[in-house]
DNA sequence: TCTGGGGTCCTAGGACCC
DNA sequence: TCTGGGGTCCTAGGACCC
């Protein structure tokens, strides 16, 4: 079985420049307010040359390259060209599994996997004008990474065999899972490569747990999981906003948070979902993250009982600590096609038998 | 120069049940 | 009166990904 991962090339920025042909060739970012709080999605690769990059501030971002073109991200369109891409691609692999807005697992097929790989990317480019890198082996992890090793526009194959090889020299940051925080306490006990990893001992407390032991394996390029085998089902919806000015008006406060909930009962309405727990995310100036959460006794995609609970939940964490709040969150979780869970047909009938309310006081 | 928005998964403790 | 182990649900926080 070989699987490539494909990945576009500064997908948002791309797509912008399909937008606003007059600006090739110029630095363009996409991404937040560089006069507020904003930070870059992508950088166009004229950008990249003066250092910009994803997640770091726009405002350093213009610091770094004062003539570049700053771009609010416009979702609806790049989900749109993304929607038309996987389309196309779908149909021209055995099995196919969507990763991200800009990014896909494929099977190719076993006689010539190379060719496969590269007349999808050229479909891609012609079709779609649009530019992209795949990375090809028998691991999704390293076709992963592999992806990403020749950007943009690459083809990097990796032979069975030669996985553990492949990942060795590289930085224990790019084996996917390994982020800043565990970045950090590998380098204080002297890991800096995917290879001293993959040599580390089995039973070291940085590998403990499920966790630690899928990244070990996969440190060796080895990865169990099929194209296809991911959860195709949304587990969460949330929407969230981090203001201008941290605000402290509980009056603006809840002009906001109704209307995040109304979004999010929007979004469960349009799916046609329910949803039994509640959850809020506020954010404190000094960037203190809490979250809490409430689950009701029926599910709901109702924007008047999720705004209910949260502001309960909201008001309650702030009676605890009352200082203004950088961000506010709405979330749901606990999603299912009904109003009602059926666990126990029979419960309701039951409950009425059992408790009848003139019996309470017994 | 302070650090977005939308997600997923893991861990861990407590409640509660068998 | 003391005690166990497993399973599930709920909550909170943290790490990570694009």
């Amino acid at each position: 079985m070989v699987i490539a991962h494909i990945d576009l090339d500064a997908f948002f920025a791309a797509v912008e420049l399909h937008h606003h042909p007059e600006l090739r060739g110029q630095p363009l970012v996409v991404g937040g307010d560089p006069n507020g709080r904003g930070v870059v999605a992508t950088a166009s690769y004229a950008a990249r040359e003066f250092g910009i990059r994803s997640a770091m501030s726009s405002a350093e971002a213009r610091r770094r390259c004062p003539d570049a073109v700053f771009l609010r991200p416009n979702m609806s369109a790049y989900r749109e060209w993304s929607t038309r891409l996987w389309d196309m691609v779908e149909p021209e692999c055995e099995v196919f599994e969507q990763a991200g807005i800009d990014e896909a697992y494929l099977e190719l097929n076993d006689e010539d996997p190379l060719e496969h790989a590269q007349q999808i990317q050229q479909l891609v480019r012609e079709k779609m004008r649009l530019s992209c890198s795949l990375g090809v082996s028998a691991a999704k992890v390293v076709a992963k990474i592999a992806s990403d090793f020749d950007k943009p526009g690459g083809i990097t194959y990796v032979p069975p065999g030669e996985e553990a090889a492949f990942l060795a020299p590289m930085a224990a940051r790019k084996l996917p899972g390994v982020g800043p925080r565990t970045e950090e306490r590998l380098t204080k006990v002297g890991i800096s490569t995917i290879g001293q990893l993959a040599a580390m001992d089995d039973d070291h407390p940085l590998l403990r747990g499920k966790w630690g032991a899928v990244m070990a394996l996969r440190a060796r390029g080895i990865d169990k999981r099929t194209v296809g085998s991911e959860r195709a089902e949304r587990i969460s919806i949330s929407t969230e906003r981090t203001f201008e000015e941290d605000l402290s008006d509980r009056a603006q406060l809840s002009e906001r948070g109704r209307e995040m909930a109304g979004r999010v009962a929007e979004r469960l309405t349009e799916k046609g979902r329910y949803a039994r727990t509640v959850t809020v995310k506020m954010r404190y100036p000094d960037f203190t993250t809490i979250t809490r959460a409430q689950t009701l006794n029926h599910a709901t995609d109702d924007a008047i009982i999720i705004w209910r609970a949260a502001a309960m939940l909201i008001g309650a964490a702030l009676r605890v600590r009352n200082e203004p709040l950088r961000l506010l969150g709405i979330g749901v979780t606990g999603l299912s096609d009904q109003r009602q869970l059926t666990l126990f047909p029979l419960e309701g009938l039951i409950q009425a038998k059992a408790s009848p309310k003139h019996e309470v006081a017994s």
